[in-house]
DNA sequence: AAAAAGTTATAACACAATATTATATATCTA
DNA sequence: TAGATATATAATATTGTGTTATAACTTTTT
């Protein structure tokens, strides 16, 4: 016995024989010299215990039992090519998989366009898109389930790594509304309207609450609500005025809402969280920076903060 | 660069060592050391151009892109494994394809039977029975359509590899016939009845008829039939007698036919044909000899031709 | 039927891949 | 930090894959 595994030269020999009809051309199309074909079709004779070819008239026709063979061993060649080149496509990011869970509200708003401009130019890449409640978006990051996630009001954890962006906030009415004639909108501006806002046990409602309470003026609840979005549009409706992220207010000024700077400074915390036991995928990480550069804008950075 | 190629070898070293979670388990497993399994590795990485795992506290864990392309890798793995399996079948004769042509009597009586036994001990191998007028199953011959061929009255031809076999005939007739008071039977014995028989143009009907001119009998014709076994059926019905090959005879015995041996001697010759060009795969020539050894009960030896 | 042309097999050898053992280095566990 | 375990590196043997040169065989041509 010559040789104990088959080899995957043997193989793409033996296709090459098949498809040019003999040995000679066979190697001039794998771009190697006649005698190492040859060499390689006896080895895998020794190796299958079979003849390979029939001659007939000057030309190598495959056996019936590689005919039998050949459908299995174009689809092992093909395979092999395939994860050549995917493997290159990994390489210049245009292959792989993102996983990524976010608030309900950034699955509809901002993240889409992120998103879109992403896979845009890395035609192979795909993704999931997770919308769920914060506690389970740490769930998932612990338990390695997604990639990347958004949420807001991340208290930390030894399992997830994560990073802060402070983002502006505007005080959103609809358009045409007597607030309009302000440059930025105070609580003192606000005190006689109806707001809509977010949850009590949030973050950002303590420090909206907090702000109105050191200005001295009441804060008038109408609606308490989870995402800023759903406020963009009962404020849209009239029903009211709300403080919300500058990101979110962008997206609804074509829907007839209007909004200006809030201050005193009372910025939205958003949270970039990933697994930390975990190494990204390179993708993944370009990803997690291109989404970070599209928030930039509506970041509130140190200069402003004072 | 190390290494140009995607090597089989460093793709099991890959899924050897995601399964079993160190090098060192995927060395013992692949049976070889541990080293080995190291530059395996290396090289890949070299090759693929990221990095392959990720180690947390003693573990390797496949990195994303290794999960990404895990699939296909995989499907590699178990093609070559199968091609090799099957290729060993192959020898032991557990696998492979036979195409047979025949004549449509055939599909439905003896071959049957034949094809059965000979599947029963090699799980694997599979058919493709095709039954057909006589000229069709040259055609397919000649044109590589099918590996083997049973047809009658055959001639020869260039491109087909032929045996002719004389199988015996006798008449057969209804069970309780007055026929059955005689040992065998001779033309003379007929004369009063219909006969059911082949076409005129066939070769077997010229040298039955030329049985009856020799005795001086009168050949009372009732019906022309293409397929022996259509002819019994007839005969089991009462319709009249026939002479016919003792292998589909046979078959009709637990229908209500008997059957005598016919005298003089005239054989229905059966021809076994091939392609000639193409070399027949070893369980195809295994096939054609279970399928003569088969017909040898019904075949008249030279020893008893006189 | 012999010569010419073309194809394939074999021999001798070079180099790369794949394995080995021995050993250094890193990592985990206690 | 020490000891155990896992991995990487070095030196080297073996085998797979290639080369060129040449012999043997087929097919075609004369």
């Amino acid at each position: 016995m010559r040789s104990q595994r088959l080899r995957l030269r043997q193989l793409e020999a033996l296709i090459a024989v098949a498809d040019h009809g003999s040995i000679t051309n066979a190697a001039a199309e794998m771009g190697i010299s006649q005698p190492a074909v040859s060499r390689l079709l006896s080895d895998l004779t020794d190796r299958l215990g079979f003849s390979l070819f029939d001659r007939r008239k000057g030309q190598l026709l495959p056996s019936q039992e590689v005919r039998f063979l050949q459908p299995d061993i174009r689809r092992v060649l093909e395979l092999m090519r395939q994860i050549s080149d995917v493997s290159e496509d990994i390489n210049k990011r245009r292959a792989g998989h993102i996983r990524i869970a976010c608030l309900p509200g950034f699955a509809t708003s901002h993240l889409p366009d992120v998103v879109a401009s992403f896979l845009e130019r890395r035609p192979g890449v795909s993704m999931t898109i997770e919308p769920d409640r914060p506690e389970r978006i740490l769930e998932w990051m612990i338990g390695e389930q997604y990639d990347f996630g958004v949420t807001d009001g991340f208290a930390g954890h030894p399992a997830i790594d994560s990073s802060n962006l402070q983002i502006r906030t505007v005080c959103v009415f609809p358009q045409g509304h007597r607030l309009a004639a302000r440059k930025t909108i105070t609580p003192a501006d606000i005190g006689a309207e109806e707001i809509i806002h977010s949850r009590r046990d949030s973050e950002f409602f303590e420090k909206l609450h907090d702000a109105f309470q050191a200005a001295n003026v009441e804060f008038n609840s109408l609606v308490e609500i989870r995402q800023f979005t759903a406020a963009c549009e009962l404020v849209c409706k009239g029903a009211g005025i709300a403080v919300v992220s500058e990101l979110d207010a962008v997206k609804y000024v074509s829907q007839g809402l209007d909004y200006r700077p809030f201050r005193p400074l009372v910025p939205h915390t958003l949270s970039l969280v990933r697994p930390i036991t975990q190494q990204p995928s390179m993708v993944t990480l370009e990803f997690m920076e291109h989404f970070a550069n599209s928030l930039r804008p509506f970041q509130l950075d140190s200069a402003m903060r004072r």
